[in-house]
Formats: structure tokens, C-alpha cells, sequence
DNA sequence: ACATAATGTCTAATTTATAAGACATTTTTA
DNA sequence: TAAAAATGTCTTATAAATTAGACATTATGT
């Protein structure tokens, strides 16, 4: 798997770090640096957290042809 | 969490029984089980296997308030 | 150039998802 | 109504996610 280049481009338009992120959502640093360099299979539930705290939905930031379809 | 009825529903449509969908995505029945139960955190590329085999995407399948949104 | 923050990456320990087997219960079908 | 299939659920074992700590490297700001 790629990089998830999504997570980074949301983080970057909040400001955030990928500590502050992780803090946001109760992992490690070192998970949220792990998920988005892409060699990590997160829970759903751990991505759902992301997409909230990042106001994304699991198609924006996970789903694979999302770029077209969802707002 | 409460059940999973989006999977259940998907699954239904295609006809195919708990083991079916657990053969397709290749995991143990008792996976698909707790995950349609709802006590289960499983892992984006379980997911994501799912979503392909009932032709559904993540938002549809795992998302909160879907029902809306997506196609 | 220097200091500081942010990121990348490694190791070892721990938690949790998942597997395999078995059996009970419910639903479907003949 | 009986047999078979599907589902629910429990236990034990294993694989994999995640943590914690540490240190190197890269970016940012003064």
C-alpha cells in the first residue's frame, strides 16, 4: 500500500501535527506516522476517528476512487 | 456499537450467507459473525474487502450517517 | 548557523483482532 | 415435522495492531 497522502493534505489544512492528531484520536505518534506512511491496516474504528476529528468521511480519506464521487 | 443491519442488508441482496461473505473476503465465519454483531473492530482492509464484494462503498457500509449522503 | 519542532524509523512489550474447533439455537427447506 | 443449513456463542491459540522508549534526520523559525 502507498502512502495515504489524504490523511496528510487534511492534517496540513487544520494545522495539525501528527502528534497533535494522534493525541486527538488516543493513539501514538508513532501509529499515526505508521498509518500514514502507509505500511499499517488501522481498525475502522481508529479511521473513523480520524475522519471526524480531520471533518472527513471513510470515503475521502480511505476508499480508494473516492476523489470524483463524495463532497 | 450496535449491529451491523447495512452489512446483513448488502449481504441478503446477494443472496449469500454469513460463510459466503467470510469465504469471499477470506476470513473465519466467526469474524463475519461478530462484525455483523457489532462487537468487532476490524481492520480498513477488511473493510474495504467487504465493500468490493457486496458492491458497496465504505461510507454506505461503515459510516454514520450515510443513508443520505452517498449513492 | 543555531535551536527547536516535526517526522522517520528501530526495537521490545502488550493489547486486540482473528482463527480453529466445537456445540446450541434458530431458520430454512423438503 | 424432520433434516439440513445458517447463525449465535464459547474457549483456547495465534497473528498482527498498537504502545513506549529512544535516537536520527529533516524541516521551521530566530
Amino acid at each position: 500500500m502507498g502512502k495515504n497522502l489524504r490523511i496528510k493534505t487534511a492534517r496540513a489544512a487544520k494545522d495539525m501535527t501528527q502528534k497533535d492528531l494522534a493525541d486527538a484520536v488516543g493513539v501514538a505518534r508513532q501509529t499515526m506516522n505508521a498509518i500514514e506512511k502507509g505500511d499499517y491496516n488501522p481498525s475502522i474504528n481508529l479511521c473513523i476517528a480520524i475522519c471526524k476529528v480531520l471533518g472527513k468521511t471513510l470515503n475521502q480519506l480511505f476508499w480508494e476512487d473516492d476523489e470524483y464521487e463524495n463532497q
